[in-house]
This record gives structure tokens, C-alpha cells and sequence, in this order.
DNA sequence: TAGTGGTCTAGACCACGGC
DNA sequence: CCGTGGTCTAGACCACTAT
């Protein structure tokens, strides 16, 4: 209960977690309120409630009104993951960067994308096939489908020059998305782009992002043989 | 510049990711300083503030002393994963929820897993393998490799109550870790578990955790062929 | 050196939700 | 009802860094 030397919400916070991590706060218990915290460590409650909130993000406390803040009883681990532009990807990797346009033209909205990308049946999507090099070994595959209403000036692009993926990051900026990660074996196409045997399990990513109303895009990325999609916690 | 109802920071925060998204604020450009802005919103600087650090905690904007806060030329899109136990990810999906020890024993640290788990050689770790089912079908194969040292009362645990993924969760509170996802080919082990046929793409997870100085725990998990791991963006 | 963001303070009011 | 967290204020000092 003494007055602590640390002022700042930093130090604040790393003495909670140390509580909380060695059971002084056991999982579920409830914890000192910010008036009594703030007095303890000598500090104005806005401080605490800095630190505290941060806690809360991370999903290490619960708090509540009148309840009060209470240690999680199993802290829901979370991991935060930045989705890369692929050449930057690559090139974070230190490889340098290539991209060919395998194929490109315009369709109605292939039937099977169903509520991956919500558009009325018979509406015209531009579809895109796309393999990207690092050090001129097959990195990723890419299958796209975009919509046209909502990616205006999408047809002047040239894509040889710039990737579908970083011209829609810059030109077509999204308010929601979904991502799921899965495994598909290789098929005869491509297999003969990663230059592996038929059946080969390959890490594959679905991804679709729409703005507030409309569907943007639908990738699937799909990675060369081996490919670790890594994130620390 | 005429004062806004507004006073709150979200709503700040709402107006400046407008501006953001309707290019007001151009990719690359200075946007006005924290003062400007609580002068605009008739507000105290503090809780400009407040909107801004959101912002830059998201990517969007860049902040730097006497530089001033710059909109990000192409925000790095981030996606936050919450990793479940899986007795919980199965129950979620409204299924039943069941686990089988396939085998435990313990050996010394296999060194193919190298970096990933820095203990040294000889030190003999805990080896377990797991099936869990849903509803009865198999869900995820687990195996996993611990560290005796950093986990006491291991030994008396009883497994076949408990799943060690559980256990572990509760009871070895970690500092660090890292986690990458991959797909492999099911082997002749893992097509009779999961009654799949053999190389079948299958969905793994790798885990590493430890805690300040010594390693903890490092699990493999592969799931049913299908499996997705979804996450919104 | 001067301007910008980062933080802390002491106080205040309010919203929520156990009691 | 009333205690708790959530937020806002007006002011202050400091840290960093572009110029």
C-alpha cells in the first residue's frame, strides 16, 4: 500500500501483468479498484485507467461497471497478424520481386463464390489469375474476382506493371473483410506452376473484403509447397 | 474549422476515418496537428488525442514528434486471431466435445525441433499425442512436446480428464511465443485417424511458447481435411 | 531551438448495472 | 440507489526531432 516510485502508466501496467502472471491476482479474483490503485501508486486515476484498459484489450482482465475489473480466468490468447502486400512479402524475405499476369477477363459471378462475394447472379466480375516470383522461384498463386461497380478505373490498370492486390490495397479501400486460412492438394495446373508433384499439400488463403454495401474482392492466394504463414504472440 | 456537436472521441475518431477513406486526407499527407483539431471539434486536446492513438494503434496514420501525424501511404491491414482451446472451438460449433490420449511418454528433446524449442540436448521433455473428436468425429490430431523443468505438477496430471492444450493454458502462464501455419500431407498414421486417403492436404498448426527464459511447450496440430481457420478483418 | 506528440494531473460528470 | 468504470477538461511538463 505504500506509494510505488513508478508515475507512469507503463510501469503501471507491468506490475499488474507481474501480478496477475504470479497469482497474486488469481484468475477470476476480483482486483483493486482505479481510486484505490491510483492511491496505492501514487498516481491520478486517469493513469491507472490507462493502464488497466490496456490489460482489458489484451483480454487479460474484464471489466464492468459497478462489478468492477476481474482477472480473466483463461486469457483468451490473442495474436494480431499484418497481411502483407506480396511483393512486400517477398521482399521482406530479402528475394526480389516478379509478377506475371497468367490470365484476365471479364464473367458473370462464378455461381460457387456464393456468400464469399455477395453480388446478384448474372452481374460481370473481372477475373484474374496471377503467379508471383521471389528470386524468380514460384512464391504465390493468385486467383481474383473483383467487382467492377466497385473498383472504378480498374480496367485502365495495367496490371503487368503493378499487382492486382497493391493497386486494390491503395485504390479500393475496404470497411470489412474475412479471411480463412486452409489446405488444398495441388491439381495438375498447379502443379506444373510450382514445379511439384500432383497432390502436394499447399497453404491456401481465401480472403474477401466489400465496403459498406458492395463486395470489393474475393482471393484466393495459394502458396508454393512448404510456405509458413509465421506470427509471434 | 466551425465547431462540431461532436465531443466524444469516437466520434473524432469516426470523422477522421471518413476523411481518411474519402481521400480528405490524401495517402502520405500531414493532417492538422492535435491542437487544430481540438480547436475544429471544440474539444480538449486530450481527447484528439485519445481519437489519434486509435488511428496510429491501427495502422492508419503515422505519428512522430515535431513531425507531426501523416496518413499511412498503404495502411498495413491487420487481422487480430484469437486462439481458442480447443474444447472450446469444437463446442462453438455446437458439437460435443471428446478427447482421446493416443500416447505419453517421456524422451529426450528430438533435435529436428531445433529453434524451436532451445533446450539442450539430452534434456528430456514430456511427449504427448491427442485426437480430439466432435461429435464424435475427429476434429484436430495434437502433438506436443514440453518441457518438465517449466512445467511442475506435470507429472500428476491425469490427461485423460483434462486435455493437456487446457492444462497448459491454466496453469503455465507464458511471456512469448510464436505460431505458423502450414499444410502437409496426411501420412499413413493420419489418414487412419482421420479416415481420409493418404495425402490428403491437411491444415497444421505449429506453436511455440516459453516463458522469460526456458521454453514451455511446442504443439503441433493438425486438423480434418476441410478445416478452415476464419477470421474478420 | 522551436514545434509536435506523449503523458500526467486533479477534478468533474455521466452511464451502466449490481444491490 | 449508488459504486464502479468511461470519459472529458484545462493545464502542464517532457521527449523527441526537423529545421
Amino acid at each position: 500500500m505504500t506509494a510505488k516510485e513508478a508515475k507512469s502508466w507503463l510501469h503501471i501496467h507491468k506490475e499488474l501483468l507481474r501480478r496477475i502472471r504470479d497469482r497474486d491476482y488469481a484468475p477470476g479474483a476480483l482486483i483493486p479498484g482505479e481510486v484505490e490503485l491510483a492511491a496505492e501508486f501514487g498516481c491520478a486515476r486517469t493513469t491507472v485507467n490507462r493502464a488497466l484498459r490496456e490489460l482489458s484489450e489484451a483480454g487479460l482482465v474484464t471489466r464492468r461497471r459497478r462489478a468492477g475489473t476481474r482477472v480473466a480466468v483463461n486469457p483468451p490468447h490473442k495474436a494480431t497478424l499484418t497481411i502483407p502486400i506480396i511483393r512486400e512479402e517477398v521482399e521482406l524475405r530479402g528475394a526480389s520481386y516478379r509478377h506475371v499476369v497468367i490470365g484476365q477477363s471479364v464473367r458473370p459471378v462464378p455461381p460457387q463464390l456464393g456468400a464469399a462475394f455477395p453480388l446478384p447472379a448474372g452481374c460481370d466480375v473481372l477475373y484474374q489469375q496471377a503467379l508471383h516470383y521471389a528470386d524468380e522461384r514460384p512464391f504465390v498463386y493468385e486467383e481474383r474476382h473483383t467487382n467492377l461497380a466497385t473498383a472504378p478505373g480498374l480496367k485502365d490498370v495495367d496490371f503487368t506493371r503493378i499487382s492486382a492486390n497493391e493497386w486494390l490495397v491503395q485504390n479500393a479501400p475496404f470497411t470489412g473483410g474475412d479471411m480463412s486460412f486452409h489446405a488444398v492438394n495441388a491439381d495438375a495446373e498447379l502443379a506444373r506452376y510450382f514445379e511439384c508433384p500432383p497432390e502436394t499439400a499447399l497453404f491456401a488463403v481465401d480472403r474477401s473484403t466489400w465496403d459498406t454495401t458492395a463486395p470489393i474482392t474475393h482471393v484466393r492466394m495459394i502458396y508454393a509447397p512448404g510456405h509458413r504463414m509465421r506470427m509471434s504472440l
